[in-house]
DNA sequence: CTAGGGTTAG
């Protein structure tokens, strides 16, 4: 995209906070106390003064002296800031002691004080026995409901009001608009719509812009920029809300299109449509347009917005920009717990989009202390937090963390929030631990389709198809609407169950009764089913039948099949398709040099040497993670510079020998790996490879008890040595080995592994 | 009294 366009910059200092035009309307009279009492303007930072400034006031109230109404405005809205609700209760208290609750207007911003704090309740009695209703209350009141999360109680006063006879305002429709699209109701919202054409207000920017964003929520883009095109007087909000609604459904590019329009037509952005075009930035990872908005901001004089701040070190640690992001967080004087959360969640999402996954591991562990940090500073988590950080333990397959979250989370009462209750049974579900998973979904309250998937998948990869297929059904039964990820878990479910016809319902289940078109991760199911099976020319039927051009991952599949089951005719064919996709992955080379080199094919082992060489593409990186307590080990292939290195290597030689007396049978790998690494490694000290995992391994039955699983992290796939290897550990040692590489979960119990021994490519 | 930054499944 081209550079935005210039901005002419007019802009005065942001105009005192909404207070003002309440304090308006009340004009002190002579008999008014002499208190000075000045809000301060800044967002961030509140200075003793101000506070001191609260107290006095807030003690004068305390001495019973009458006072007027324009004097308890300011300082309920301090209490709305700050949600002190025991503090607004004793001015409440003290309005009806002198009187001042005749006062509609007054009362009219003490329903909007408790229905700010989240007191809803008590919001609802005050404006029950207000002396006058009018819109305003009425408005106030249903404001209150959504922001609360009850828009169906929003919508009954809004019935209500119509039916008392009100007319309602732009802003009545307004927030009745949000509440139907918290609603994700489409119908009433139309409904909503009537009324303000009945009204005359249907071209009213308020209206247009709260239908523009029910649309956008309702997924119905085309009709959100419809409205959005209807507004008479477009103001900075239609374009925000409409620049978001292309965010929203997928349209990142077309977003920021809009956000240049907006620029050019000289419309003036705020802050809030500079924080959705940065997020739309975040979306479609780019730095540049990012960069070019970061300088827009401090033009348009938004250099300390928090909000902005913090959407602005988000995008850098999600662009992999760690270090000015981090130079970002460090010079911030003030920061917020989103501060704190955009940070954990950046790395939580840095972690997908590393080079590598030693990296990938090195941002979860930093999103971990953060947490830590985030902790001690005294400031509370929230939902967000939590979630972000229960994802970073799922993928860290940090099950002792997992569980000190979950504590947190059921002391602080976030563990009834739908996304923490899912993210839990994510956590839980990805250490395999698939029983804790399983007791936490049962205990939610409410399940969202993500946490019915998350559940199915869980057991589809614990090992537990059947389960996850009575899910599935559990889950239509109660009317939960599948998509394209759920259908993932259950055929994948088919797959490891090796159940090809209801693999095959299921995909047509998918396509006729939901209308859900395969993507390749639905074709990789079936093929892998077929190939699981020893049936691979019907797998290679199959991916000349898809829609879709097979990618690099449909080969691999058939490829490891083939070479488990010496059909070479069919495995070079595969070869040479995925050689020309040029694969950017290191692993994937890493299949075809062993499969040559197996065949003996030097020819074009030297060929894929040079393509590797070509793509620039590195060795592959063996390393292992175990977390222990709250600590996380890693171990590097044939490293020996651990303390227990000695007991570790000894152990593993009594184990081999062991092993053999069950049939283990030594299996070179002939793998590429960092030659000049295990050179460093003092590798002539032996002729046998240690893969990473067998040393975590190693570490973890040293320094664990008997009575808990083993949790392993491995950044590449692992070999079929070391899979059968540690089946037969499992056994030997009566443990429960959980080994999560690049590719899948295996579990190994009692000398098998639920991913059925095909998990391995190499 | 309408708008914003951070969250979960492959």
């Amino acid at each position: 995209m081209a550079s935005l366009p210039s901005v002419a910059v007019t802009r005065t200092p942001k105009s005192e906070s909404e207070f003002r035009k309440y304090s308006a309307s009340f004009l002190p009279s002579e008999k008014s106390p002499s208190v000075s009492y000045q809000r301060s303007t800044q967002l961030d930072g509140v200075s003793e003064a101000r506070c001191l400034d609260f107290r006095e006031a807030l003690s004068f109230i305390r001495e019973g002296t009458k006072v007027e109404s324009a004097f308890y405005v300011p300082i309920l809205q301090e209490c709305i800031d700050k949600k002190l609700v025991s503090d607004a209760q004793k001015i409440h208290a003290h309005i009806v002691k002198t009187g001042a609750h005749k006062d509609a207007f007054l009362m009219t911003f003490l329903v909007n004080v408790y229905a700010k704090c989240g007191t809803m309740e008590t919001a609802r009695k005050v404006f029950d026995e207000l002396p006058r209703r009018n819109v305003v209350s009425w408005t106030t009141l249903m404001t209150g409901y959504v922001h609360d999360s009850k828009p169906e109680l929003a919508v009954q006063v809004f019935r209500e009001m119509l039916e008392a006879g009100a007319y309602p305002t732009n802003y009545t429709l307004g927030t009745a608009l949000s509440a139907s699209s918290d609603l994700h109701s489409k119908e009433l919202g139309k409904q909503i719509h009537g009324y303000s054409i009945k009204y005359r207000i249907e071209f009213d920017a308020s209206i247009g812009n709260s239908l523009c964003s029910l649309y956008s929520k309702c997924g119905s883009l085309e009709c959100a920029v419809k409205a959005f095109r209807r507004i008479r007087d477009k103001n900075v909000i239609s374009w925000t809300t409409v620049i978001s609604a292309w965010g929203d459904n997928g349209e990142a590019a077309t977003g920021l299109q809009f956000f240049v329009e907006m620029l050019s037509e000289c419309v003036e952005p705020n802050e809030f449509t500079l924080t959705s075009a940065l997020s739309l930035c975040c979306v479609m990872q780019s730095l540049d347009i990012g960069t070019q908005i970061h300088s827009l901001t401090i033009k348009l004089g938004f250099e300390s917005n928090l909000p902005i701040k913090n959407s602005i070190m988000y995008l850098y640690l999600k662009c992999g920009w760690i270090h000015e992001a981090k130079k970002l967080f460090d010079e911030m004087e003030t920061i917020s717990l989103v501060t704190w959360n955009a940070m954990i969640a950046g790395h939580a999402r840095m972690m997908d989009f590393a080079k590598d996954d030693l990296a990938a591991h090195q941002c979860g562990t930093e999103a971990l202390s953060i947490f830590l940090k985030l902790n001690r500073s005294g400031m509370k988590p929230d939902l967000f937090t939590f979630s972000s950080v229960l994802s970073v333990c799922s993928s860290l397959v940090a099950l002792e963390q997992g569980e000190q979250v979950h504590a947190q989370t059921i002391k602080t009462g976030f563990l009834s929030d739908v996304v923490v209750g899912t993210a839990l049974v994510n956590m839980y579900n990805k250490c395999g631990s698939i029983e804790r998973a399983s007791k936490a979904f049962v205990e939610m309250s409410i399940r969202t389709l993500i946490s019915w998937t998350s559940m199915i998948t869980g057991y589809a990869q614990n090992g537990q198809p059947q389960q996850a297929l009575l899910l599935f059904e559990d889950m239509r039964l109660a009317g939960v609407r599948p998509n394209k990820i759920t259908f993932v878990g259950v055929l994948s479910a088919c797959s490891h169950a090796g159940m090809v016809d209801e693999a095959l319902d299921y995909f047509q289940m998918m396509k006729n009764e939901y209308k859900i078109t395969p993507v390749m991760d639905h074709y990789a199911c079936l093929i892998d089913m077929f190939v699981r099976l020893g049936r691979l020319d019907e797998a290679f039927d199959f991916i000349k039948e898809m829609d879709l051009e097979p990618n690099e991952f449909i080969w691999s599949i058939l490829i490891a099949g083939c070479r488990s089951q010496g059909k070479l005719e069919l495995g070079f064919y595969a070869a040479e398709q995925l050689l020309n996709l040029k694969p950017k992955d290191t692993e994937t080379y890493n299949l075809l040099l062993n499969m040559y080199l197996s065949a003996g094919k030097w020819k074009e082992v030297s060929r894929v040497r040079k393509m590797m060489k070509e793509e620039k593409l590195g060795r592959l990186k063996d390393w292992s993670w175990i977390s222990i307590k709250d600590k996380i080990y890693s171990f590097k292939r044939n490293a020996r510079s651990h303390a227990q290195s000695g007991e570790m290597y000894e152990l593993l030689g009594n184990l081999h020998e062991k092993a053999k007396s069950f049939g283990y049978e030594w299996e070179e790998s002939l793998e590429v790996t960092d030659e000049e690494e295990d050179a460093d490694e003092e590798k002539a000290l032996t002729s046998i490879v240690y893969h990473s995992e067998k040393l975590a391994i190693a570490f973890g039955l040293l320094n664990t008890s008997n009575a808990v699983p083993i949790r392993v992290t491995k950044s590449i796939s692992m070999c079929r040595d070391c899979h059968n290897f540690i089946r037969i550990i499992s056994l030997l040692s009566a443990r429960e080995i959980i080994i999560r590489d690049s590719k899948r979960l295996h579990k190994f119990i009692n000398g098998h592994c639920s991913c059925g021994d095909f998990g391995t490519l190499i």
